[in-house]
RNA sequence: GGUCCCAUCGUCUAGUCGGGCCUAGGACACCGGGUUUUCAACCCGGCAACAGGGGUUCGAAUCCCCUUGGGACUACCA
């Protein structure tokens, strides 16, 4: 049976590179009938925040990927926090010690950064020297009592050329003379990522092991880790990078970065109300622009909304709140590196799981096209069942706090069926949300108040519509449609230059649902009020 | 610098393993036109690529070599 995992390490939200890795496997998984696991890699008590797992576990969640065994749910194969499973780790490394395969290091940061810096200087590869005579536990001991940091190193073989059999690259060569011997046991006790993740892919009965192209160069490590110990080796696949159409690797710097650039683009910057609006000390937002410091994630969101800037999406949630479906993430994210051979490409996830196959994985980069995604969203909204974009809808309502949110489940259906061909739930909510607020909070849009209002005759024929309205004996989508026509062919005019002075009036701007129905939505009442206000607010410019 | 990986339209890619079916196909983007009460959506059409140079072969996008370009790694991070 073929076990796949994904091993995150909690260090934030999940991002689209995290959420491909992870769709990688499950799709794996999933077409073969096997098992997918949810391991958390926080072994790094530094990088660790407490809510990140979480996090992250809620982001596969809404991505509709499951897991067999996981942290949450638990399984036979448990602990699934690496943190917890400390005894087993020492237990290896003892075993490793004993036959002599691994020794002590009583080295500081300091003196390996020299003999780093000695080897850079040199121009050579920086290999860790061995000792001739490994040191004992005795000497383990002497040294953590005079307080010098105890690690354990793996003493790599120098014997025949590593072979990776990768599932995506073919074969890989790697001379074993290249690698130095490295740390499997940290000076606090933990194991390093290398020693871990191959106790734990062998203890959980792993198979496949589908990971970025990053660590291609530390699968000799492991392959050798795994002789040593006696396991076997799993299947590898090194998938390519996805890189951003900013340039590099796509990575969760750019939200910030892109913050930072918007702020310094902009004339004048009112530095503490950004910072109140961050929730932060104009200090500390001082010390972000000067590229010294970077806060949390919400921090940057809350400082982008109050400057109203864009931010590039990386982490899942951000395409969440950017209004893409997870159907939409899902295809996307498979459609990147990997393709079904048959030319489809808008797929359900049914399909890809149908469809998916290792071989068919391409070895080269590939750039996260957002204009492609918003396209496959387009796609997705159109395709996905009527409940299911209700539901999604109401979820992402909810997410932003949108006034819309208020609105019943036969309403959003409405609002679904009036928004037909929207590509993101971001603009269906733009779109509807003119309707959920109360007349006097709505604010215009000065470009559409001008051109459409103040040019030409758009306040008589506002002026006119409201009448028409007042007398309308009964308000349907149609009646409002028989009578605006009606008018548009009495005036000898095309039925805009009757619309778009409405539109204007009850919505603020001239992008809205089909007119008809914004003014059935709004109701009688408030769209004469609507009328009435902007006739009163604009007819004195024009005298 | 060293080790390793990669290379087809602007982008994602099909074709590469098992050379001829390739005057290189699709999708997104872009441009032009149509439809239209706004924004979208939709329909029709168009632009556009085998990185360069050597080989091998009757024949190369496909096989080999070199050059160039891009990327990953080079931590007591994972």
């Amino acid at each position: 049976m073929i076990v796949t995992r994904f091993a995150p390490s909690p260090t934030g939200y999940l991002h689209v590179g995290g959420a491909r890795t992870a769709l990688f496997n499950w799709l794996l998984a999933r077409k073969s009938g096997g098992k997918f696991l949810l391991r958390i890699e926080d072994t790094d008590m530094k990088r660790n925040a407490a809510t990140a797992a979480d996090q992250v576990l809620k982001d596969l969640k809404w991505l509709g990927i499951d897991w067999d065994e996981g942290p949450d749910i638990g399984g036979p194969n448990g602990p699934y926090h690496q943190s917890e499973r400390r005894d087993i780790y020492d237990k290896y490394i003892q075993q490793l010690i004993d036959e002599q395969k691994a020794y002590y290091c009583f080295d500081t940061s300091e003196e390996l950064t020299t003999l780093r810096e000695k080897a850079e200087a040199e121009k050579r590869h920086n290999l860790y020297p061995r000792p001739a005579v490994f040191p004992t536990e005795a000497d383990a001991e002497k040294a953590r009592a005079e307080g010098r940091p105890v690690t354990v190193r793996f003493a790599v073989p120098r014997a025949e050329t590593i072979v990776i059999e990768d599932e995506v690259r073919g074969q890989v060569r790697i001379e074993p003379s290249e690698l130095s011997d490295f740390i499997i046991q940290k000076s606090d006790g933990f194991p390093t990522y290398h020693m871990a993740v191959v106790i734990d892919d062998e203890l959980m009965g792993v198979t496949h092991v589908i990971r970025g192209q990053e660590h291609l160069m530390n699968t000799p490590n492991h392959q050798l880790l795994q002789k040593a110990l006696g396991f076997r080796t799993p299947k590898y696949a090194h998938m390519s990078v996805t890189v951003s159409d900013s340039g590099g690797k796509l990575s969760k710097r750019e939200r910030p970065k892109a913050l930072v650039a918007a702020i310094k683009a902009m004339p004048d910057v009112d530095v503490q109300a950004l910072a109140t609006a961050g929730g932060i000390s104009a200090e500390e937002l001082e010390l972000f622009l000067s590229g010294k410091s970077v806060p949390d994630m919400p921090v940057i969101d809350a400082i982008a909304k109050a400057v109203g800037v864009h931010l590039p999406e990386v982490n899942v949630v951000d395409f969440f709140k950017s209004g893409y479906l997870p159907e939409t993430m899902v295809n996307f994210l498979a459609i990147l590196g990997w393709n079904p051979g048959d030319g489809r490409e808008i797929m359900t996830i049914e399909e890809l799981i149908a469809a998916f196959d290792l071989s068919r994985v391409s070895k080269s980069n590939s750039l996260f096209d957002r204009s492609k995604l918003m396209s496959f969203n387009t796609e997705h909204i159109k395709m996905v069942p009527p409940e299911t974009l209700v539901s999604h809808l109401r979820d992402y309502l909810e997410e932003i706090c949108s006034p819309v949110a208020g609105a019943d489940d036969a309403m959003l259906k409405r609002i679904i069926k009036m928004n037909d061909g929207a590509r993101t739930l971001e603009q269906i909510e733009q779109k509807t949300r003119f309707a959920f607020i109360a007349n006097d909070a709505m604010t215009y849009d000065d470009k559409a108040v001008k051109k459409v209002l103040l040019k030409g005759n758009g306040l008589e024929m506002l002026e006119l519509v409201g009448k028409e309205l007042a007398a309308l004996p009964e308000l349907t989508p149609e009646s409002i449609e028989t009578l605006l026509r009606g008018l548009a062919e009495e005036k000898q005019v095309g039925l805009g230059k009757v619309a778009q002075p409405l539109r204007v009036a009850i919505c603020g701007n001239t992008v809205s649902p089909p007119i008809f129905d914004a003014v059935d939505m709004l109701g009688l009442d408030n769209t004469l009020k609507r009328i009435e206000r902007t006739l009163n607010e604009f007819q004195q410019i024009t005298d």
